[in-house]
Formats: C-alpha cells, structure tokens, sequence
DNA sequence: CGGAAAAATGTACAGCCGTTGAGTTTTGTT
DNA sequence: AACAAAACTCAACGGCTGTACATTTTTCCG
C-alpha cells in the first residue's frame, strides 16, 4: 500500500555514516597529497570502503573534491568588525592558529590544487576577494582601501603559508606569540595608517 | 674495439641542440602545470620532438625536472648587501619584476611543486633559507634577528604570490608603484627597527 | 662517395588510473 | 520469516602514463 518510504528511526542511516567516512578521508587525502595526486583508490582505502561506493556516493573524483571543499571555507571567526586595525592581531592569530590545529583542512586543499588547477585557483580567488579583500576594504579609510587591504591579506596569507605549509624553519619553529608581536604592526600600518603624507594631485 | 670519440667541428652539436630545446619546453610545460600534470609526450610535442628522446636525453621524467630546476635559481641581483633596510625596495622590487617577466620561471616551477612533493619543498624551504633568509639575517641588528629576515621573505613571497601566481584581482591590476609604495615600509620596519623598547633608532 | 656513429623515431608493454555495471550482502518493514 | 530496497563489493574495461627496445634517418669524416 504505503509506497512512500520514510525512515527517521535513529539519528543517521547507514548510508549517511559511510557517506560522512569518505567525505572526511577524502578531504584527509586531498589536504596531503593535492588533487592531483589523490587516488579514489587511496580515499576509499582510507575510509575503508570499496572504491566503487566512492564513485556511487559523489558520481566522479572531481565532484568529491568539490563537495570535500565547500564545507564552508568560511572563517566565520574570522570577520572582521568594527575597528579594522583592531582586528588584525584577533585575525593574524586565528588563522595562525587554526592552521596549525589542522593542517590538512579545506583551505589547504584549496591551496595545494589552485596552483596546478586554473579551476581551483578559480575558487581560492574568489573566496580571497569575498571573505577577506571585500569585508575589510568596507571598513577601511584613506586611499587605495582594495589594495591595502589585499596586501593584508597577502601578508598574512605569506607567513601562515611560510609557517604552515612550506615549513621554514625559522618561522615554523618560532613562538606565536613572537611571530603575532612582529607580524601585527605591519598589519597595523597597513590597514589604520592613512599612508599618505598629504593628499597629492598628480 | 672503439676508440676515443672526440668531435668537436661547429660550436654546437645537433643533439646538443634538442637537448637544449627540451630542456627548455620541460621549463615552460612544468612551470604552467606542475610537475603532477606535466607529461613527456606534452613536453617532447613542445619541443618537437619523439617522446623517446626525451628518454634518451634525459633517463626519467624526475631527472628531466631536477635538470629543468637547478639551472641556477640564483637571484644575483637579489642579494642584500649594505643597509638591509635600504635594499629593501631593490629586492622586492626585483623579486616582483623578475616574476612578472617571466612566470614560468624555475622559481615558479619549484613553488608549484613543493606543494605536493615533499623532496621539492625541501628543495625550495632549503633555497629560501640559504639564498634569502641567511643573507639578510646577517645584516641584522637587534633581536630575532633569523625570525625577522625569514617574516620579511614571508611578507614579500605572500605578495608576490597573490600578485603573480594566484592573480588576485586587486593586487595583479594594481600599478607596481602603488605595491612597491605601501608594501616597502613594511619590509623597512621589520628589517630596520629594532622592536623593542631597549634602542631607538638614530 | 661510403659507411659508421649519432640522433631521431615507431612500436610495444606494463602499470595505474577513473569509472562502470552486474552481482552480493545488509538493513528495515510487514 | 519473507521480501524489497538500500548499501556494499567484485571483476573488468578503456585510456593515459612512463619507459624499453628495435629500427630508421641523419650527420659527418676517411
């Protein structure tokens, strides 16, 4: 009779479990080896799964690697509000932080493809430009606001990258706190100082 | 049975030519792609030549990048010598207009790379430590002095990265004296200044 | 010339890849 | 227990890769 089928009874399905499983051993793979070099073989080895459910969970690799990102990249503890030079140490020090509690997350995923992946690097700009350039350039005073505030964010994204992912030694092995009393100043400057001495006309 | 074989006749040798010639499309085919997406057959079709010689000239697809990579990344014209902080604008200056003149440079093959490939980002963290951070480190005064020089390459590689490689729209349209105007203070304060509140600068 | 060395090529192979479709086991409802 | 749907696994295919070997073409000196 009742040919509508409905299932709530425990909290996830099986199907959701394994689901999840591969979604988080692809993103573990992607997060170490890049896109390129990521296998569905390895990912479903990883999830301990046949590497057909892989296939019949996403469709295709691309689609996993897709759906392993857009877990929101969104650095929600991250915005920036109210003074913008304010913020700068609060931001500096999450993302520092942040990626050193999890090195192979989404963000780096994104980052390890977008420079082999003109698709990736489609991504990776826009979210910059969107979640990072555009909020703080909103609150910014004085001139050039974009640029200043992309220089920021290439300052920051520089030594999270230099301490994180490339591993320096000498930045990889300093304290926080000795990298954030260096660091911040020049965020600082970048974003409160009216850089001008005086408005000039061409 | 065979003699010595010495030939020497006109300046180059014709197989010294294609040797030239796929060296040089393995340069411009793995800086566009990465080491990952490179293929031989890509790499002798822009060279003009069978796939097997390739092979023949260079043993392996990893011996063919190592020789594509190490024709010195030497950066002559970046060393620092004399007030680090004077040289701060030359070397970002020429960091920025080197890239922009040639994006498929070793360099960029190199950072491409070094993020999937444990042995080129040792290659890459091992250059950036010798050829950069030592040799401004040197000049240094003040405390920190290694953590200092190694922020400041963070800080001008983070430029140079979202202005070249990842083509952040508002940093990669931006006029070159704008970035070189707000991004040298930065370079001079951490170079020049020494942070803490022991010694004030003449 | 002529013939040998050097250079360039054509062919073939084994390996790994993503993906497919058919088959098998597990799950949940009646 | 019976049975259908969902979840999972197995075996295989075709495509692309790096590389090895045998062969042909070119170069060059007597």
């Amino acid at each position: 009779m009742t040919d509508v089928i409905e299932q709530a009874g425990n909290g996830e399905r099986k199907g959701e479990r394994t689901r999840r499983r591969i979604l988080e051993a692809g993103r573990r793979v992607f997060g170490e080896v890049g896109y390129d070099r990521a296998t569905i073989r390895a990912i479903a080895a990883e999830a301990q799964v046949d590497k057909s459910s892989v296939i019949q969970y996403f469709g295709t690799k691309e689609q996993l690697f897709r759906e392993a990102l857009d877990l929101r990249i969104n650095v929600d503890a991250l915005t920036v509000e109210g003074d913008p030079a304010a913020s700068a140490e609060r931001y500096l020090r999450a993302m520092l932080e942040r990626w050193a509690a999890a090195p192979d997350s989404p963000m780096a995923v994104l980052l390890r493809t977008s420079l082999t992946s003109e698709e990736a690097a489609d991504l990776l700009r826009r979210h910059i430009t969107a979640e990072a350039i555009d909020r703080i350039a909103f609150h910014l005073e004085g001139p050039d606001p974009r640029l200043r505030a992309a220089l920021a964010g290439a300052v920051m994204f520089g030594i999270t990258f230099h301490r994180h992912l490339l591993r320096t030694p000498d930045l990889a092995g300093a304290p926080l706190d000795d990298v954030l009393r260096l660091a911040v100043p020049l965020i600082h400057e970048l974003l409160a100082s009216p850089p001008a001495t005086a408005t000039q006309e061409p």
